[in-house]
DNA sequence: AAAGTTTCTGAACACTCTGTTCGATAAAAT
DNA sequence: ATTTTATCGAACAGAGTGTTCAGAAACTTT
């Protein structure tokens, strides 16, 4: 690819990063991100058709960084055998997240947070699809799913929106002593 | 007041109602609101400051119905003692939702979503905080309250998504069969 | 190093939407 | 019947969007 290309792009990124700090999405103006960028109008829309889609892709290539190496490597585990394996990627993918803290706490407003919830929901489906099946509560498995799931993206948001300030480790705990099943 | 003004103001609300069942609220633009109420530009405009504002007024006129009389006479009840009660003003609510099933289902898109989680949470957080407290399970008191109301929310959005097809007893029942606690 | 290719630039443009203003008209209140 | 208040709608200024195009600048190839 093209230096010049790389460049302008993470130009963008980085301005629309920047401004995200200090205004929501919604009130970013596409010239707002060009000024910040210092590019040229027309080289803004030779990359993105529009600023939705450029945060779109932005998402897309943070989310890929935050969910992909997680998912490969342990997904010969059998979390149905062993909750500590579990509990172990929950942590994972939570320290991940601390990772990119800057940038997720600036994204985490306005449209841009629908973004996240859809790529970790669709990421925990094929994650854990299988071992929620297996809990043992007597209740429909589309709802276990979902209030396994739901409830876990609910509270790393919480957990996001209060800074982030507790270790990964203690929320993991209350999470999982919050689930329910054998583990009593 | 003049029934003009209220005539107008039924007739903003209807038009968006209307266009929400269409069109995401972000490309809604007030000429077509203007256009589907029938009436001069300037009138809006004297009634609402902003899109934005239509909405946030509109949702906080329906929430208050919506949760308005369930908190109300219900306040005396003790949940901590008798779960069945608190089971019964979970479906209550559910109940409520229904009725107003089609507004409800055209503004749980896009921004609108947010003011519906906002009024929840601070409802529910007035009238189950006190209860929640006393669950028994060992983890930190905000993380069980953020537990307890979001996983619940986030039931009640899952049941709107999926067209409030099932009915309400199931779901409070698979949902507190969900929830930690005594009753097992 | 010269020629060819690709990308960037920035001004100019047409367009859409917003929110305001104001005189005329119609409806409600007293 | 008179006064007050609400609506109408055209006209306007302003902000933002997305496109176009010719020239400059940066990369690639031979």
């Amino acid at each position: 690819m093209d230096r010049r290309q790389i460049k302008t792009r993470t130009a963008i990124y980085d301005a629309l990063t920047g401004l995200l700090r200090k205004y929501r999405f919604e009130e970013i103006t596409v010239q707002q991100i060009i000024d910040e960028a210092n590019i040229g109008r027309s080289t803004f829309y030779s990359h993105f058709e529009t600023k939705d889609q450029l945060l779109e892709q932005m998402c897309n290539e943070m989310f890929s960084h935050v969910f992909s190496d997680t998912l490969a490597p342990e997904k010969s585990h059998d979390y149905s055998k062993n909750h500590e394996d579990m509990r172990a990627l929950l942590e994972h993918i939570l320290y991940h997240i601390l990772d990119h803290k800057e940038n997720i706490r600036s994204i985490m407003n306005g449209e841009s947070e629908k973004i996240f919830t859809r790529y970790f929901t669709e990421y925990l489906e094929s994650a854990f699809g299988e071992v929620i099946v297996h809990m043992d509560v007597d209740v429909p498995e589309d709802f276990k799913k979902q209030f396994v799931i739901g409830s876990f993206i609910h509270t790393v948001k919480w957990w996001i929106g209060k800074g982030l300030k507790e270790k990964p480790e203690k929320i993991i705990d209350s999470y999982m002593k919050c689930l329910p099943g054998k583990h009593h």
